[in-house]
DNA sequence: CGAAAAGTTGATCTACATCAACGTGCGTGG
DNA sequence: CCACGCACGTTGATGTAGATCAACTTTTCG
C-alpha cells in the first residue's frame, strides 16, 4: 500500500478484474468497492497444475482468481478428460461450496495463479448487508451457466472449425471486459491438448484446425499471443451470437429497485 | 380446495414437485410452504409446441413448471437445434429475468405443460424475507449448471452408446426426486430427434444406438415409456457418477446457518 | 381414410480419431 | 557447454464413429 499516493480515501484502489467484471453489470459504490477489497485481502499464488479443487471432495474456500489462467474440468475414470471452462481473472472458484456438500468438477491452474480466498460463510454476510453486490454475485454466477450452456451448443452442433473460431471469440470478450485483451489480440496460455480437451477433439485434429484458421487470415499465432486481424470475419465462420455474454446492465425494472437498495432503503 | 380434507391446518398441501425437489436440500416450515403455494397461484397450461421463452426477448415472467416436459434450446442461424436441458416438473424456467435484459435461449413445451407463474420481483421480496428459500433456490440454479456442466462432458468425451446411457440415468434420478418415476422406470415423452438434438448426434444414430441398447438389455422401450432393469449395469456402461446431482443436504457448517435462520434470527 | 409425423433400415460418405514417426525448443544435470 | 530427456508441436497414413442420403414402414391424428 502506497502511502503517498493521492487517493480521495483511503480505501479507493485500482479497480482489479473481479471490480471490471462486477460493474459491467452494476456501478460499484466505494462501500461496497472495499468490502470487495477487503474480501480479496488474503492470497495465494499456485504454480501451473496445482488443483484448487477436487471432484467429489469438500469446498473450503471460495477463491477469486486475479491473474493467471485456471480451467474446470471433469476426468472420466478411463483418464478421458473434459474441460468445461476457462478459470480467467475476475473468475470465482468454488462458490458452490454454500450449497454442495462435495465439489463434482477439479479446478487446475493452468499457469502461475495468483488468487485471494475467504471463507464461504462471508457470502452469507455479504447477502444480508449488500445486496447489491448478491445480485452481482448471482449475475456472475448466471452468466457462467450462460457461457456453458453456450458450449453444449458448441461442442453438441457446430464443427470443428467454428467451434474453435467460437472459442477464440469468447475468450477475446471475456478478457476485454477484465482489460486483459488489448485490443484484437491476447495472450493464449494454453497447449494444444488444453484446447482439444475444451473443443472435445483430439489433438492432432486441434492442430490441423489450428492451420486452417491461420491459412484462411481469421487469426495470427505468435508465441503464444492470438491475433484476430478481422473480428467480423471469425464472428461469421463461428455464426456467433454475443447474447450469452450479457455483456451489459440489469433489465430497467431491477436497476431502478437496485438503486433504492443503494439508498439504504431495506426491503420490508 | 376440498374443503372437508382433514388437514392439520388450512395452509397445508400436498407437496408438489417444486416442494419435493427443495426438500432433498432442506426441510421447508409451514410459512415456507405457503409462500411457495403463493408463487404458485397464477397458473397457465401450454400445448406441446409452445415456446415459454424465446431467445433475444427479454423475460417477463418467472415460470415453475408442475406438469409436463419442456426443453431449454438453443438454434443456430441454419437451423441445427441443440438442446441444453430438459425442463421436468419443479424445475423453474426464467430465473435469469432478473439479472439478464434478454434471454440466452428459448425453452419450448415438448408435451402439455402446466407450469406456475410470478413477477420477478417476487423473487428479490423472497431474498428479503425468506432467506432459507434463498438458500434453496439458489441451490436449484447451481444444480442446474452443474447438470449442464456434465452434459458438455457426455457430449465432448463420450461415445453415443454411453452418452445415451448417461441421459436416461439422469432422467432418472431427476425424475424421482419429484416422484414422476416410479421404481426403475419413467415415461419418456420424446422422440428420437428430441433425443438427437440433447445428445449432439443424428436422428438415424439415435435410432441405432437406442436399438443397441435395448439388445444388450440395458434399457426396455415400450409405448412412451422406458425401463431400466439393471441400474448397476447401466451406470457402468455410462461410467456414471451421481455427484453432480447433488441429492444431499448442505454442508453441516451451513446447515447450522440456516437452522439459525429459521429461528428467527436476523443476521446483523 | 388419408396425410403427416415418427420410426426403421441399408448404403455410402466424411469429419474426426487413432497410430506412428519425426521435428523443435528448453530446462536440467553432468 | 553440451547432451540428454521431455513436453510440445507437426505431418502423413489409416481407421471408424457417426453423418448423410434415400427408401420404406408404422403410428398418430384430424
Amino acid at each position: 500500500m502506497d502511502k503517498n499516493a493521492p487517493v480521495s480515501r483511503l480505501t479507493s484502489f485500482p479497480d482489479g478484474p473481479l471490480e471490471l467484471k462486477l460493474q459491467v453489470f452494476l456501478p460499484l459504490s466505494e462501500a461496497e468497492k472495499s468490502l470487495l477489497a477487503d474480501l480479496q485481502r488474503t492470497r495465494v499464488d499456485c504454480r501451473p497444475g496445482v488443483e484448487l479443487m477436487r471432484e467429489g471432495e469438500p469446498i473450503a474456500k471460495v477463491m477469486i482468481v486475479t491473474e493467471g489462467w485456471a480451467i474446470r474440468h471433469r476426468d472420466l475414470s478411463d483418464g478421458r478428460r473434459q474441460i468445461i471452462n476457462f478459470v480467467l481473472p475476475g473468475d470465482f472458484v468454488g462458490v458452490q461450496s454454500l450449497l454442495f456438500a462435495q465439489s463434482d468438477h477439479s479446478v487446475s491452474a493452468l499457469t502461475k495463479v495468483k488468487a485471494a480466498h475467504f471463507e464461504p460463510d462471508r457470502i452469507i454476510e455479504l447477502f444480508a448487508q449488500f445486496p447489491r453486490l448478491a445480485a452481482a454475485l448471482s449475475w456472475c454466477t448466471t452468466r457462467e451457466e450462460s457461457i456453458i450452456a453456450e458450449r453444449v451448443a458448441s461442442i453438441g452442433r457446430r464443427s470443428a472449425y467454428e467451434r474453435m473460431a467460437h472459442l477464440f471469440l469468447e475468450l477475446l470478450y471475456r478478457l476485454r471486459t477484465v482489460k486483459s485483451a488489448p485490443g484484437k489480440s491476447f495472450k493464449l496460455p494454453v497447449t494444444q491438448e488444453v484446447l482439444a480437451d475444451v473443443l472435445g477433439l483430439s489433438i492432432v485434429h486441434v492442430n490441423r484446425t489450428l492451420r486452417r484458421l491461420r491459412q484462411e487470415g481469421l487469426i495470427e499465432l505468435d508465441g503464444g499471443r492470438i491475433v484476430i486481424p478481422d473480428l467480423a470475419a471469425l464472428e461469421k465462420t463461428a455464426d456467433f451470437e454475443k447474447h450469452f455474454l450479457h455483456a451489459g446492465p440489469p433489465p430497467r425494472r431491477v436497476e431502478r429497485q437496485l438503486e433504492a437498495l443503494e439508498n439504504g432503503a431495506v426491503l420490508t
